[in-house]
DNA sequence: TTCGTCAAAACGTTCA
DNA sequence: TGAACGTTTTGACGAA
C-alpha cells in the first residue's frame, strides 16, 4: 500500500476541509476506535510472523483426486470443509519466523511434520465430525500475498489455476481473497482514521489559537481609537508576507512596520502574530 | 462482493 | 519449566 500516497491525500483533504469540518465526522470515527487498538498488535504481530523464515521442504501432498475421492464418499455440503485441513499438507515449505521461534526453529521440520501427521490423524479418529482448522503454510500465504498485490480479485481462470498451484481448492483461495480485501480495507480505514484525527486536532488548535487572536482583538478594539476602528470585513490577514495594512490612509504607515509594537509613536502594544493585509489597498503584497 | 461473526490455532503472559 | 489463561490471527460461513 502506498502510504505516502495516502498521507497526501488525507492532508489534502484536510486542507481543502480545514474549516469545514464539523462534529459529525469526528463522531462518526469514535467506532472504529476499538478496532484501531487491535490493529496495531495486528501489525506487530503479522510484520514479525511475515519475516522471511529459513524453508524447509516437506512433501506430504495428498493428490487432488484423493481430496476428490474423499469429498464424493462424504456427499453432503459440507464435505469440502471436512477434507480441508487436508489439504494443507501440501507440498509447500515449512518456515518459522527465525526472530521469533527459536526453539521451534530447532525441529521445525519434525514438529511441522508431527503436527501435521497428528491432527491429520486426530481427525480422521474423530471421523472428520470436529475439524481442524487449517492453517495455510508460510508458502501458501507467501504466494496468495504475492497475487494479492498484483490483483486483489480474481477471476474464476487465475482463482483456479492459484487454487491447483497451491493445491488448495478454489473456494479456499477465493475466501483467502475475501478475508484478505477486507482486513486490508480495515487496516485502511484505521490508518484514515489516525491521520484524520491527527488532521482534526491540528485545526482545532489552529482554531484556538485564532479565536484567542480573535479576543485580543476586540478587547484592543475598545482601546483603540482611530486605525484599528475597521470594519472586520476590511481586514484580511495576509498569510505570507504577515503585513499589516488598513483599508484607509491612515493605516498605510503601518502596513510596512511590522508589527504594531514596533510603531514608535503607536501608544499600542499589540500581540505580535496577528498581522492584516487589505488586498484592496496592497493587491500585490502577497 | 462486502460485512459481521464465529471459532480454531498460534502466540503471549502469569504464576506456582 | 510448564500448565493455565488471555489475546491475537485468520480460515470459514451466512446474510445482505
Amino acid at each position: 500500500m502506498d502510504m505516502a500516497h495516502q498521507n497526501d491525500h488525507l492532508c489534502d483533504t484536510g486542507l481543502v476541509l480545514g474549516l469545514g469540518y464539523g462534529r459529525r465526522s469526528t463522531t462518526s470515527y469514535t467506532t472504529t476506535t476499538t478496532a484501531t487498538t487491535t490493529t496495531a498488535t495486528t501489525t506487530r504481530s503479522s510484520s514479525h510472523r511475515m519475516s522471511p523464515a529459513p524453508a524447509t521442504r516437506l512433501t506430504l501432498s495428498l493428490s487432488d483426486d484423493a481430496l476428490g475421492l474423499k469429498m464424493d464418499a462424504n456427499n453432503d455440503g459440507k464435505t469440502t470443509r471436512v477434507s480441508s485441513p487436508h489439504s494443507t499438507l501440501s507440498s509447500f515449505s515449512t518456515a518459522y519466523p527465525p526472530s521469533v521461534k527459536k526453539e521451534k526453529d530447532m525441529v521445525s521440520e519434525e514438529a511441522e511434520v508431527e503436527r501435521v501427521l497428528s491432527s491429520r490423524t486426530s481427525d480422521e479418529e474423530d471421523g472428520g465430525g470436529a475439524r481442524k482448522k487449517l492453517r495455510l503454510t508460510k508458502d501458501q500465504s507467501a504466494l496468495l500475498e504475492e497475487r494479492f498485490k498484483e490483483h486483489s480479485t480474481l477471476n474464476p481462470k487465475q482463482k483456479q489455476a492459484l487454487a491447483k498451484q497451491l493445491n488448495l481448492r478454489p473456494r479456499q483461495v477465493e475466501v483467502w481473497f475475501q478475508n484478505r480485501r477486507a482486513r486490508t480495507k480495515l487496516k485502511q480505514t484505521e490508518v484514515d482514521f489516525e491521520l484524520l484525527k491527527r488532521c482534526c486536532e491540528t485545526l482545532t488548535e489552529e482554531n484556538r489559537r485564532l479565536q484567542k487572536e480573535l479576543q485580543e482583538l476586540k478587547a484592543l478594539k475598545f482601546a483603540t481609537p482611530l486605525y484599528m476602528q475597521l470594519p472586520a470585513a476590511t481586514l484580511t490577514m495576509c498569510p505570507s508576507c504577515e503585513r499589516i495594512a488598513g483599508a484607509s490612509e491612515s493605516t498605510k504607515g503601518l502596513a510596512g512596520a511590522g508589527t504594531v509594537a514596533g510603531v514608535g509613536s503607536s501608544p499600542f502594544v499589540i500581540a505580535p502574530k496577528p498581522h492584516f493585509f487589505n488586498p484592496f489597498t496592497h493587491p500585490a503584497a502577497c
